[in-house]
RNA sequence: GCCUCUGUAGCUCAGUCGGUAGAGUACGACCAUGGUAAGGUUGGGGUCACCGGUUCAAGUCCGGUCGGAGGCUCCA
């Protein structure tokens, strides 16, 4: 962000942190028994959380509006005074959360509280707008009430939140209603609905994917991609259970640490059994089978590998946050001269898969040594260095999260932002000093020494369940050719012409290429208005002068239309649209 | 898990003051045989999420249960 940008943004959080005092004061005029806690300025608007004698309902954020819109228009000075933390202590003595928050207050800090005319005044640093006449009354907009704990603590009380969103003008507020509304309609709730990708069934388990036909194809389209990339870059393929003895999970130190994370225990032949919450114990598992040489490593051994874990039901959320989910695993076990090779090859790799998905804006996160962990600091300092040589030898931008890591190793995270400006996190590098230790893990060196391996998990998608959500949402169901559960529908002008489509159809299926026709009874007009709003690539339509001339016509989803191309013309054009990954 | 909102046909939704259920769409049948975003007619489809209560009578009111959505990270 350059400096003009940082000015703008600034001069935003005043007007929207300002708004949360506006709006502070209207409910405090609705009820005057009200109880304030924090009002900051976020993303795009602010909120302000309140402790109220009765529920707020969607009626009251009408008139709450409508009180701050009175408020803006009698241009009340927003004044700063200082107090003594005594003074403080007195003003707001009616005021239990603002007392905490002035108690928590470091020493040396200056205590400030904001008056807005004799509205509203608040405990407050600023800075403000110097008086509402300031604030733009068309420009904002309360969108909805939500439940938030005092501090995020769900041990606290429970409060009532208003989010609103606020802009400087109210064609930005429009713009960004706009932007909420196109975010709707991509949710890929939605469109897995719309286009019959998928269901959850709260029914049979909340939190478990059902992959329907048309989803099923395109993860199909992705798992083959991926395979074949991996063998490429020379992975192996493993394949391990789905439960485990409860023996593993001591050992790998899960049921110690991460219990309240699995699926609790299934009890076979007085023994207890647990569905994987992780796959690392079985790849470690089938490395423990044998004696290795340094001169077998490193190993590469992948698996799309369905792990369940316990989530709680309130942060389930379609295929973004589920109980089962498919992890695009990968253990990388080498040697500490290997270390760096393997981390700056899976990092180039990672890059390439997002990129072929058509993510291109991605950044790094590097996150280093936690106070608590194991393993030699040498060992992590080694680690991370080699991950930060790979991170920087690919030109990638990156943040360092200090003392992040998780307690058994660093790591890299790789987030790709979307065609919509959202970020997600993806791509994930990890070291773990942890389990090679705890499973005795070695290696013969060449001087014969019992060595321990470097071992480190990866997962480049994610889960195959959350990518799919992410890619739904990127391309709001409007997919690159290649990845179109139907990449063509063939639709017959009349019914006199279906043999020929049925010839076209057979010709494109021998070519790999996912077609289907529609042979209702319906017109043809109708035939194109449900195949475009089911986005299907390429409508090709067939009829008299098509037939006569073995040709066809094609209307591309974009409405391009591109009459009388011959057979052949069109499956090498859409051959190469779905080799080059690209939109139709 | 907790807070708010919410649950009616496969889907999207209407249903007033409590009087035994409605539209569009999808699906089936028939007619129409068509040239780039909805042809017409007609039919079937509901334990109004579930359990209990109030009432002569409950989709509607009350209580509970189970789902779904938004939120619970942004610090005066």
């Amino acid at each position: 962000m350059n400096a003009k940008e940082q000015k703008k943004l600034e001069k935003l959080q005043k007007m929207r942190h300002s708004m949360a005092h506006v709006m502070a004061g209207a409910v405090l005029k609705l009820m005057p028994e009200a109880k304030f806690a924090i009002g900051p300025a976020i993303d795009n608007g602010f909120y302000y959380d309140f402790d109220l004698p009765r529920k707020l309902t969607n009626e009251d954020l009408a008139t709450i509006e409508e009180l701050m819109k009175e408020i803006i228009k009698e241009n009340l000075p927003f004044e700063k005074e200082v107090l003594s933390r005594a003074e403080a202590l007195e003003m707001f003595k009616d005021q239990p959360y603002k007392v905490e928050l002035i108690q928590e207050l470091p020493e040396d800090e200056e205590i400030s509280i904001f008056r807005m005319g004799d509205a509203f005044v608040d405990l407050c640093r600023g800075p403000h707008v110097e008086d509402t006449s300031r604030l733009n009354a068309q420009g904002f907009k309360l969108l909805s009430i939500a439940g938030a704990y005092w501090r995020g603590d769900e041990k606290r009380p429970m409060l009532q939140r208003i989010y609103a969103t606020a802009f400087g003008d109210p064609k930005a507020l429009k713009a960004h209603l706009e932007f909420l509304e196109e975010m709707e309609k991509r949710d890929h709730r939605r469109v897995g609905k719309e286009q019959d990708l998928f269901s959850l069934h709260e029914e049979a388990g909340p939190g478990l994917v059902y992959w329907h036909p048309k989803g099923a194809r395109m993860r199909v389209t992705i798992e083959d991609f991926w395979r074949k990339e991996h063998y490429k870059n020379g992975y192996d393929m493993v394949f391990t259970p789905h439960v485990g003895k409860s023996w593993l999970w001591e050992t790998s130190g899960h049921l110690d640490f991460y219990k309240e994370g699995m699926y609790p225990n299934m009890v076979m032949d007085d023994v207890n059994y647990y569905a994987k919450p992780m796959n690392c114990p079985f790849h470690i598992m089938i490395y423990k089978n044998g004696k290795h040489s340094y001169r077998d490593l490193p190993y590469r051994w992948a698996e799309l590998g369905t792990v369940y874990r316990y989530e709680r039901s309130g942060t389930l959320h379609g295929l973004l946050r589920v109980r089962g989910f498919t992890q695009d695993d990968a253990h990388l076990i080498c040697t500490p001269d290997q270390m760096q090779s393997e981390i700056s090859e899976v990092l180039r790799f990672s890059l390439f898969m997002l990129r072929s998905f058509g993510f291109s804006d991605i950044s790094a996160y590097l996150s280093t040594m936690p106070e608590k962990s194991v393993g030699e600091k040498e060992r992590w300092d080694a680690a991370t260095e080699s991950l930060r040589k790979a991170i920087e030898d690919e030109g990638l931008e990156y943040k360092v999260d200090e003392g992040g890591g998780a307690f058994y190793g660093p790591k890299i995270d790789l987030k790709v932002k979307d065609t919509m400006g959202r970020e997600w996190q993806l791509s994930t590098v990890q070291f773990d000093f942890n389990l090679p230790d705890r499973f005795d893990m070695t290696f013969t060196d060449n001087d014969g020494q019992e060595k321990r391996p470097y071992v480190i998990h990866r997962a480049l998608l994610g889960s195959i369940e959350r990518f799919f959500g992410v890619l739904i949402e990127n391309y709001g169901g409007a997919f690159p050719v290649w990845l179109a559960p139907t990449q063509v529908r063939v639709i017959p002008v009349s019914e006199k012409f279906e043999d020929y489509a049925k010839k076209v159809e057979r010709s494109l299926r021998a070519e790999d290429i996912l077609v289907d026709g529609d042979y209702s009874d319906d017109r043809m007009n109708a035939k194109i208005r449900n195949a475009q709003n089911e986005k299907i690539p390429y409508m090709v339509v067939v009829g008299e002068k098509e037939m006569n001339d073995s040709a066809v016509s094609i209307r591309v989803r974009t409405g391009e239309q591109l009459n009388g191309m011959p057979l052949d013309d069109a499956i090498s054009m859409i051959n190469e649209k779905i080799a080059k990954k690209e939109m139709p």
